[in-house]
This record gives structure tokens, C-alpha cells and sequence, in this order.
DNA sequence: CATCATGGTTGTTATATACAACAGTTGTAT
DNA sequence: ATACAACTGTTGTATATAACAACCATGATG
């Protein structure tokens, strides 16, 4: 048995794990306290603002009480808040405030300079086919484990 | 800003959550109580018997602490071994005990059959262009953060 | 209305992670 | 040889992540 290094299912945890641990280091070392996690979230509710906690739980991949947890947290630092729908008050919406806009332009640009360095002098034809391989080994996971 | 779908980043890391997650749930259903980390370990420790505790924090890239915690855990699980060097007595070698030699050989064997599923037709040309990128971006994030 | 279902939170537990401090061991330089 | 420095590994402590079970409040259904 081996996971050897000509198979992508090593690297893409390697890399997964480095691009992680890099960015949380960026942003440390730009002032900011923010681990892979959070950022994930942000970049969710930066794209969906209102999100339900159930719905963010859905994109985030995680229990529901993750979710609560890490709501909480991001509320501590004060990048998000929440709010009750009025229609039905079991509803949460989750939005990042002002201050967590703010904070997450901050980030973006940090990320998204750390992907630029990732990503650089590659052709976009191995690029696409590297997405696309990819893709294809998520769908094979979902489908049947037969 | 967004980390869209269309970037390997994107897959990158929801397929290493993805992955993990199906084959601690994959060992689980199979009676076996070993997480991603322990089964990364393992698999470190089965290709490099007696390997010593900071060669193995290198390896695994994790803090040497949480490399003393992970053998602890394995230890008491009765997976591993730890021994002593004669020569330099600070030095700790650690080994699969036959037990933890058995229990990998069935865990290697649920992992060999859900990375068959992953790759399942996918072209070796395709495989060869995703893997080369993949250790591209490594690279490239290693590389100077400029 | 009574019951059931839903959305979210809390209690609890376990793992994972790492910084700081430490203990024992070995190497080195006077 | 002895004192000091360097190294290996562990422990103390703190925090984040994660999820199961139980729960509360609210809404939906008969």
C-alpha cells in the first residue's frame, strides 16, 4: 500500500493542507486572527449575505452546530451578525457587518495574491484540466462507493 | 473576490475534506476507530518502520507536540511502538506493533478501494497533467512568497 | 388544540494544534 | 573535567474544530 506521489490524491491533500497553513500565516502576520475556517465562511456569506445558519451549514460542509459555534466566534470578533427573520422567527440570517466587510477585503486581497503565486506559469490549458480532473474525482466520491 | 469553481484551489480543498471525511466514515463502517490524521501517520510509519518522533513531525508537517499527542493516542490504541535508541537515548524510535501492522493492512485496503473509485475514469493523461500541476502549485507556494 | 416537524442553541466529549516551559541527554570548548 | 550549549522528546496550558444527543422555541398539520 502507498499513497504515493504520482497519485493526486497526495498532492491535493498536501496541497490542501499547505495553502490552508499559508494563508492563516498571511493573515496573521498582516494583523489579522482569522483561521482557514472562518475564512471559508466569510467567502460564503460574502457571496450569499442573509444566509440562514442551516443553509450555511449546507455550503460549509459541517454540522449545524459547527456552524452555531462558529457563528458565535466570527459574532465575538464582531466580522458578522445575526438577525431573526421576521416571518418565521425560528430563522437566523447571518450577515457580515460593516466592520467584517471591511476586514474581508482586507483578507480577499491577501488570498487572493497567495493564489496568483499559487497558480503562476501555469499554461491554461493544464489549468483547465486540472479543474476539470478534479471535479470529476469529487462526483466519483459522491456516486455510488460501489 | 471569489474562489470560484472554475480554479483547482477551489477543489483542491473541498476534495481533501471530502476525501477525509468519506474514509474515516469508510473505516468507521468497517469497525475501525482511526481518523485521517492517525491514518496519515500510519501510513508514514508502515513506509518508514523505527522512524524517529521529530523525522516524523517533518514528515507528517506537523508541530513536534502534536506528534508526541498523535503516538500517545495510536500507543494506547496498541498500534505502535515506542522504543528507545541505545545509542542516543533521547532519541525515540517509533513502529507499527503487529497489531497496528494487521489493523493498516485492512485499513490500506478500504483506502485502496475508494481511491480506485476517485480515479475511476479518469485517462492517464489527465491524471498525469492534474498530478504535475498539483506539485506545481506546491511548488510555487514553497517557493519565495513574492 | 394536539401533535409533529423544523431551526437553532447548549451540554458534553474528543480530537487536533501549537506555544512555552521543562527534563534528560549529548556535544563542545575551555 | 566541567561548564555550557544544543538537541529530543514530553508536559502544561490554551484554543479551535467537530459532532452526537438533548433541548427550546416556533411553525405546520391534522
Amino acid at each position: 500500500m502507498m499513497i504515493p506521489e504520482n497519485l493526486p490524491a497526495y498532492w491535493v491533500n498536501h496541497l490542501s493542507f499547505a495553502m490552508r497553513r499559508a494563508l492563516v500565516q498571511r493573515f496573521s502576520a498582516a494583523g489579522h486572527d482569522v483561521s482557514a475556517e472562518e475564512w471559508a465562511v466569510l467567502l460564503i456569506l460574502q457571496a450569499h449575505p442573509g444566509l440562514t445558519a442551516s443553509a450555511l451549514s449546507d455550503k460549509a460542509f459541517r454540522d449545524k452546530t459547527t456552524t452555531t459555534r462558529m457563528v458565535d466566534r466570527l459574532a465575538r470578533k464582531g466580522m458578522v451578525t445575526r438577525a431573526r427573520d421576521t416571518d418565521d422567527r425560528r430563522v437566523v440570517h447571518i450577515t457580515l457587518s460593516p466592520q467584517g466587510q471591511a476586514q474581508f477585503d482586507a483578507l480577499a486581497a491577501i488570498a487572493q495574491q497567495m493564489l496568483a503565486q499559487v497558480m503562476q506559469g501555469i499554461s491554461p490549458a493544464d489549468l483547465a484540466i486540472a479543474t476539470q480532473t478534479l471535479r470529476r474525482m469529487t462526483d466519483n466520491l459522491k456516486g455510488d462507493p460501489a
